[in-house]
DNA sequence: CTTAATGTTCCCCA
DNA sequence: TTGGGGAACATTAA
């Protein structure tokens, strides 16, 4: 997402924004506004499942939540709940959910935890090490790793062959290199993709990601296993949909 | 009509 | 303080 909004909004100026949800933009919607207004777009990058968008003053902060699209060409809809003028072009901000943000200031993005994709494999293991809870739910805990949702969460634990119900701290050195390798694998292979669009999700220009096809366990149950054949297992862990290959993944 | 959905936060309890 | 479980938020689609 962030790449492709990148071109489009790197340089530019915001003419004008406004906002019309209290569940995206919480508080003061005109303050909201008037903050982001006149500021040029320095830059804008990914924290976690954040867009931080640096401006000349600030940080403008959004999450998509599970339906959030940001888009630079079209009209508004239905569920479009920001609106953003700039001197070249317009970023409108639609989410019929609304279970995504809009917020000034980069408090929530520093509450997150390492990147997956940076942290080194000794880090890892020890914090793996340190908690007692069940690793699918470690892995959606966006202060223990920033970025990982439901289903790469589900396919990394795949690619490792680890159980989502283990315990963290139970995890061999050896097993935690597993699930680490699969971490970078997943999740890079996934961006080359440019992200699963299983209903939602498309990218700054309207574009479907594909990884949504390789997908060995998620949106799979009751499918065999691409691996060994066996029947991939839907079950409710973390209040989520958790998709594993009982045969592969041993507890 | 019921259920589940790419997410986060809050509350209650152990 | 940690961790489990569930509810809440709002909408759509199967």
């Amino acid at each position: 997402m962030v790449r492709s909004l990148a071109p489009h909004l790197v340089g530019r100026t915001i003419v004008s924004a406004r906002f019309t949800s209290k569940h995206v933009t919480p508080g003061d919607r005109a303050e909201l506004a008037r903050q982001v207004t006149g500021r040029r777009i320095e830059s804008i990058r990914r924290r976690g499942k954040f867009i931080d968008v640096t401006l000349d003053a600030g940080h403008l902060v959004m999450h998509l939540g599970m339906t959030g699209k940001l888009l630079t060409s079209g009209v508004e809809g239905k569920h479009t709940y920001g609106v953003f003028t700039l001197d070249d072009g317009v970023l409108l901000y639609d989410d019929p959910r609304q279970f995504g943000s809009i917020e000034w200031g980069d408090a929530r993005v520093r509450r997150l935890g390492p990147e997956p994709l940076e942290i080194l494999l000794e880090e890892f293991t020890a914090a793996l090490r340190a908690r007692k809870t069940r690793v699918k739910a470690l892995l959606l805990n966006q202060s223990f790793l920033a970025g990982i949702g439901n289903i790469y969460a589900d396919e990394m634990l795949f690619a490792a062959g680890i159980h989502p119900l283990v315990k963290a701290f139970k995890l061999s050195a050896a097993r935690a290199g597993q699930l680490h390798r699969a971490m970078l694998e997943t999740l890079s292979l996934a961006i080359e993709h440019r992200g699963s669009s299983i209903s939602d999700y498309v990218d700054a220009d309207g574009k479907r990601g594909d990884f949504q096809a390789l997908h060995r366990v998620y949106g799979r149950d009751g499918q065999p296993c691409l691996t060994c054949g066996t029947a991939i297992k839907k079950a409710v862990v973390a209040s989520r949909g958790t998709h594993y290959c009982p045969a592969c993944q041993k507890r």
